[in-house]
DNA sequence: GTAAATATAATTTTCGAAAATATCTTGTCT
DNA sequence: AGACAAGATATTTTCGAAAATTATATTTAC
């Protein structure tokens, strides 16, 4: 992997995880600093970064972290509703057993990883693995490609909840998700893209409840 | 402008167009060359090119333009329908007088443009902006993103076909264009939605039986 | 004291050489 | 002849200095 893919990766996940606060400025040099970079391969990531909206770039006057707001929140949560609940049922209408055995490995890392406790970006790759996985076998790169960069548009808002128990333990995830495989796997398209908008919009309302802009955190 | 800018712009037409032809090799002293710029703002675009999928990287191996065929078209062409019939379901819900005064004239300009005869890019941007224009109050910055990005991946199937009358006029499509234009301005979104769903299919549908993915182009 | 003008500093952007890697050519051995 | 290694060539990737631009501080004029 060539050093710009390498920046490219941490600092994408820098800024999810919030490390990078948004709207604070990414000086070329401080990054040269903390991801051991010249400027050609920091430049190169930050591009990338721009096209996924996670940064924001004004021509000579550098870059900053993508800020966050409640409507930008609705509207990535909006539209991948939209986006997800097609490659859903594409996926249940194309998928094979390969498609329905990922669907169920995923779901039970996802509940090994929640049972045990897991935190922070373990349980975020399990969470995001089993999400991926429903949508897997939905044949369409566009989609994918779409719902890729959704997830970490939206994941911006959950990172911050996922330290605090509170939120996540007053809901029963486990639940909603081990509904969404089953009506999944029972090739039910309506029964479950009902409980993808609802797994989605209940997420995303306790997050609003507590959204905090300044601290860019979602108090528990 | 930065230069970085300027062949990102450059190239993406060059792509779109044809000017480069799917799976050739995007040598960077010859693109130096093309465009006049040194490795790095090269670098910068053809990375902001890959976000949109029109070009290829392998890593220490070079930028190849993406490659064309028949079910990525589709691919395109069905994920652009689902996210520019929601954006237009939201601009006829929230568009007011802009908005509808922008859809008048984008029509009138694009209708001006064909019965004149223009080809090629100019009648091409009147295309863009007449789609635009629809669903421009929708709202949603991600809609309106995801339809730009799939408006350049559709347009390269249908570009080599603007210059050949034949296609173009067997269709009315100024009728087709007009009709979609008063089903919104009506306000009845059923009805628009399906007006632009066959637009689009039949426009895939005539590309998809003259598509030649060898010479890249569709013979009219 | 305020505002315009100028100088200084900080930062981004661009360039081309150098390093790293891949690809092609040639020669050798079985 | 075919396979394989060694060297030569071509290409990508990275670096840091230089150029261009913006931001900040200082001076000057009124």
């Amino acid at each position: 992997m060539t050093l710009a893919e390498q920046v490219y990766h941490q600092m994408r996940q820098d800024i999810v995880s919030g490390a990078l606060r948004p709207g604070q400025p990414l000086r070329l040099e401080a990054m040269r600093a903390r991801y051991g970079a010249g400027f050609s391969p920091l430049r190169e990531a930050l591009m990338r970064l721009q096209g996924e909206r996670l940064v924001d770039q004004i021509a000579l006057r550098g870059f900053t972290v993508a800020l966050l707001s409640l409507p930008q929140m609705w509207d990535a949560v909006e539209t991948r509703i939209l986006i997800e609940q097609q490659a859903l049922r594409l996926s249940i209408a194309h998928g094979g057993d390969d498609w329905e055995t990922g669907v169920v490995a995923a779901l039970h890392a996802l509940t090994l990883a929640a049972d045990r406790g897991d935190t922070g970006a373990a349980l975020e790759d399990r969470h995001r693995a089993f999400h991926l996985a429903l949508i897997a076998a939905c044949r369409s790169e566009w989609l994918l490609d779409f719902a890729a960069k959704l997830y970490a548009a939206t994941d911006r808002y959950r990172y911050p909840a996922l330290a605090s128990v509170s939120i996540a333990s007053a809901r029963n995830l486990r639940v909603e998700h081990a509904q969404l495989a089953e009506a999944a796997l029972a090739r039910t398209p309506d029964a479950a893209c009902v409980l993808l908008d609802g797994h989605y919009r209940r997420t995303a309302t306790a997050l609003a409840c507590s959204f905090d802009p300044e601290r860019m955190a979602c108090a528990g």
